[in-house]
DNA sequence: CCTCCGGCTATTGTATACATAACGCATACA
DNA sequence: TGTATGCGTTATGTATACAATAGCCGGAGG
């Protein structure tokens, strides 16, 4: 190991590469993930590698396994509409507190914006693959906005778990183009969800908050269901993608 | 080194350890978590001490120092009815999807047998100490029993995590002897949210089994501010523990 | 031909040595 | 006297060596 690069932590490093090698596939469900093996893709030593390891077993990646080391974990259909759900039910709960504790018209001006923004996107009929790689991230983005809002950070940090399977790969694309007509009239109804949320919040009323971001999720099971039914090459392994996108 | 206990792993053995000596209050919130010194405590060498304290980490109980190491985190009173609520809005997810999905009456049998055990102790009055310790454990098994009831892995994992914080510790006794009347009503009143939870699932009314679950966490918080105000010589600092106790 | 036992290999768990960066203190200079 | 700089100590980050165990393969016996 002549060369090392020292600009970020080993541990770091080790955990975004095996990350990547999970969520792109390379490394399958199931699959037994061997130490020596990340230890060479990596480029990083043994100790790193194990703590990486440990904090993607935490994150929900990877299992462990009984007799020593670990494996990629494997979700079922139902493991991912369920954490949808989940997670919808959680950024209720933040859209709750949001409404109840009161936001003022200055903080809430960032989700408005980034509100705005998507309704300029959604204009476009069809939309192209383009403007959806920018809804995916600008979606991403009022989540987020939305869950600070809630100004409590045991919540916070439960919701950034719950988005931890979800959260990376720029790989959604693929459900746009597997059904993309219904996927933009559902990217619609989202959308009037957030505008909904957002005058909720506005006016304090913490249930009418809570309800509409438990039906957002629901209407993101919608998705994903629509999504793997209409799949045809496209392999379920990536579903783990898919949730971050269906969850928008 | 000598002699080493080789039937726990060292790993699992520092962690226990560690976690003992943060929920005890050994080790104070916002103390720096000395790795050398944790050694010595724990009887472990520095790499499993380490992976014990990077799960501590992802378990919430310690917080990662930019310059590096960990220290002990510190929960406002906020921060702990935030999550009981967070907790309670979880299980109100796991009792619908329970009611939902259908439980057959042999596998609500345990949570019956178990609501009916807690029953014979809260008909004690006023309930000894040693009847509330028990209390204490048979709700915890409750509570998990109905958790495994919604057979949601993801959601399951979850309210564990949820849990993290609140589970160990056997000094919740300190909430009842600061206010064991008043307790024992709010005892009963949770117990008879109980009963309703399970009648809701047997029914298949997932509205109202989920209401109610939310509704008990509610009264949890109402619980853990009584606690609080009535505390005298009780110190804040092992009121992560009070969470175990107030979220029953 | 199948099964069971034993040793071998590969992989993980543990310990420790080394490198490096942060913190504190003391000293010197403004 | 206050501040800044440099050195020393200490703690963490990383790498690697060692130990133990689990899984596998081959051979021998029924």
């Amino acid at each position: 190991m002549a060369e090392v690069d020292r600009s970020v932590s080993q541990t770091v490093k080790a955990q975004l590469a095996l990350r990547d090698q999970i969520l792109s596939g390379s490394l399958r469900p199931g699959e037994r993930i061997s130490e020596l093996q990340a230890v060479e893709t990596t480029g990083a030593s043994r100790t790193p590698v194990r703590m990486a390891l440990v904090r993607l077993e935490e994150e929900g990646l990877l299992e462990a396994i009984p007799s020593g080391g670990f494996m990629v974990k494997a979700f079922s259909e139902r493991d991912i509409s369920d954490s949808i759900e989940l997670r919808g039910t959680l950024e209720g709960l933040a859209a709750r507190f949001a409404a109840e504790r009161g936001v003022s018209a200055r903080e809430l001006e960032p989700l408005r914006e980034c509100h705005l923004a998507i309704d300029d996107l959604l204009r476009q009929v069809p939309i192209s693959i383009e403007a959806f790689s920018a809804y995916v991230t600008l979606n991403a983005r009022f989540h987020a906005l939305l869950t600070e809002l809630s100004r409590s950070p045991p919540l916070i940090r439960q919701i950034d778990r719950a988005s931890a399977l979800p959260f990376a790969s720029p790989s959604g694309f693929v459900m746009a183009q597997s059904a993309l007509p219904e996927a933009q009239q559902i990217l619609i109804i989202g959308q009037e969800h957030h505008r909904i949320v957002i005058d909720a919040i506005e006016n304090r009323e913490g249930a009418r908050a809570e309800a509409v971001m438990r039906e957002h999720a629901r209407l993101a099971v919608r998705n994903l269901r629509l999504a793997l039914r209409n799949r045809t090459h496209l392999d379920l392994l990536p579903a783990l993608a898919l949730i971050k996108t269906a969850t928008d």
